[in-house]
DNA sequence: CAATGATTTTTGTGATCACAAATTAGTTCC
DNA sequence: GGAACTAATTTGTGATCACAAAAATCATTG
C-alpha cells in the first residue's frame, strides 16, 4: 500500500469536504435508507477497508454519527447500529411528535407555493407506489422521508432540521427493516389519509391541523412498528462487517451498497 | 516527553472511562458553566497541552461536542465555542420549549414525593440566592439548571434528556456570559413567579400549567436575553487558548478552569 | 462430545509523524 | 506610516504504529 497517499480524490465540485466528512454522510445515507441492520456490529478497519482509507476518517465520522444516535458505542468498546428497545423506540416517537409537529407548524405559516406543489408531487407518488399491488418499500420510504422532509424545512430552523434528521437516523435502520420484512398493512392507507389531511391543512394555512396529520402519521405507523414486534427480534442479528483479511476474502457477509 | 506513557490515571470509582469521554466531560462543563466565552477560538494542540494528554483524544472530544452544538467548526478549521446568533438564539429557544415542555408534561405524571421536595428545595434556594442584594449569578445559573433537569428528569426520557442537555450546551456559554455581563434586571423576579408555578403544578398534578410555567420561564430569560443585545456583539469575543509555547509561557490569555 | 483452559487474532484507543492550508511575523518598497 | 509581498509558524487532518483488552480459535481434559 502506497504510503501517505491523497486523502481523497477531492471531486471537483465539493465545495469544502474532509474525508471525514464524505464517510460520514455516506454511512449517515446508508443508515437512512435502512441499508444497515439494527444491531449490526461494524469495526473501524473494517470500514475504513471498505471506503479506501485509514481508519483516521472513520474513528471521526463513527464518532459523530455517536454522538447523534445513529450509532452506538457498548462498554466492550464495539460499534454497533442503534438498535431501540421498544421503550427506546416509543420515546424517539413522542420527541418526533413534539420536533416534527412545532417543524410543521411553523412551516404552515411560511411555505411558498413552489414548496406546496413539491409537496403535492411527493403525495402523489407516494400514493402511487404505495396502492400498487407489490409497493416497492424502498421507494415508499424514500418518498415519505423526502415528503416529510419538505415540508420541515420550509419552517427554515436549520437546527430544528438537524434534530429531526438524528431522530431519523436513529430509527431509520429499526424502520426500514421492518417495512420490508412485514407484509404491507393497512399503515400505508392510514398514511395515505395523513398525507392528504396534511397537504391540505398546509394549503388552507391551518398550522393546527397540518400539526394533527403529521402527529398521527408519526404515531400510526410507530405503533404499527411496535405491534409488530420486530423490535424485540432485532437484537439478534450479529452480522460483522469486519476487515478480517483471511478465510473468504472475495465474499463477504454484507456489503455496504 | 516520555513516549507512550499509559493513558490515564484509571481513577479506581471510575466505571469505564477512556480519556477522550473524561476530556469530553470536562468540556462539556465548561461550557454548561459558562467558563468559555461564545465565540472564543480553541486549539488541539492547546488544549491537549492544557489537559495533558496527546490531540487523539482532543480530538475525540471536540468532535463530539461539535456534533452535539456546543462548538463549532469553521471552514478554516477553526474551533470556536458556540456563538448562536439571535435568530439561531430565538430557534432554540422553540425549540427547548417544545422539548422542556414535553419534558415537563411527563414528569408531572410520575414525579416522586422525593424528587418533589429536592425541586422545592432548588426553588427555594433560588429564591435565598436570587433576592440577595448582590446575587451571586454563578451560583444563580447552577441552581437554575439543577432546578430545571430535576424536573427533566423525572419525566425519565434519557433521550429526550440528553437532547435537552445539548440544547443546553449551546446557549450555556452566551446565557452565562450575559448574565453575568449584566446587572440584574426583573429577570428573576419573572423566575421567582414562573418556579412557584411550576412547583405549585408539578404537586398539583396539572401537567398543562406545569408546561405552561416552564415554557414561560424559558421565553422570559431568552428573550431578556435577546433584548438585551448581547448576543450581537459576542461575535467580537476572538479570545485564543492555544499551545503558543514562546512569547509568554506563563501568562496566558484564558485558563480554562 | 461438552466443557474448560491456553494461545492467537482482532479491535478500539492513544501517541506520533507528515503535510497542506491558513494565519502570523517580518521585510521591503512607495 | 501603511500597503504588499515573502518567510516562518501554527493548525486541523490523515496515516501509521504500539498496546491492552476483548474475541475468537485451538487444544486439552473429563
Amino acid at each position: 500500500m502506497v504510503k501517505h497517499s491523497v486523502a481523497l480524490t477531492r471531486s471537483a465540485s465539493a465545495p469544502r469536504m474532509t474525508a471525514a466528512d464524505d464517510i460520514y454522510k455516506k454511512l449517515r445515507m446508508l443508515l437512512l435508507t435502512g441499508a444497515l441492520q439494527p444491531g449490526q456490529k461494524l469495526t473501524l478497519r473494517g470500514l475504513a477497508e471498505q471506503f479506501g482509507t485509514s481508519v483516521m476518517p472513520i474513528r471521526d465520522a463513527v464518532r459523530r454519527l455517536t454522538a447523534e444516535g445513529g450509532l452506538h458505542l457498548f462498554a466492550n468498546r464495539t460499534i454497533r447500529v442503534n438498535s431501540p428497545t421498544p421503550d427506546g423506540f416509543a420515546e424517539i416517537v413522542k420527541v418526533r411528535c413534539a420536533l416534527e409537529g412545532l417543524a410543521t407548524e411553523v412551516a404552515c405559516r411560511q411555505i411558498t407555493p413552489n414548496e406546496l406543489l413539491k409537496i403535492k408531487q411527493y403525495v402523489l407518488r407516494f400514493d402511487k407506489e404505495g396502492r400498487k399491488p407489490r409497493p416497492n418499500p424502498t421507494i415508499l420510504a424514500r418518498v415519505n422521508r423526502d415528503l416529510h422532509f419538505s415540508v420541515y424545512r420550509a419552517a427554515r430552523l436549520p437546527l430544528l432540521l438537524d434534530m429531526i434528521a438524528s431522530l431519523w437516523v436513529q430509527v431509520g435502520p429499526a424502520i426500514s427493516t421492518t417495512l420490508r420484512h412485514t407484509t404491507r398493512g393497512v399503515t400505508q392507507w392510514e398514511s395515505f389519509t395523513h398525507h392528504a389531511k396534511l397537504l391540505e391543512s398546509l394549503v388552507k394555512r391551518d398550522p393546527v391541523r397540518a400539526r394533527q396529520a403529521v402527529v398521527a402519521d408519526i404515531r400510526d405507523t410507530g405503533s404499527f412498528i411496535l405491534r409488530s414486534g420486530a423490535l424485540e427480534l432485532m437484537s439478534e442479528a450479529d452480522t460483522v462487517i469486519s476487515g478480517r483479511p483471511a478465510k473468504q476474502p472475495t465474499r463477504r457477509q454484507h456489503r455496504l451498497q
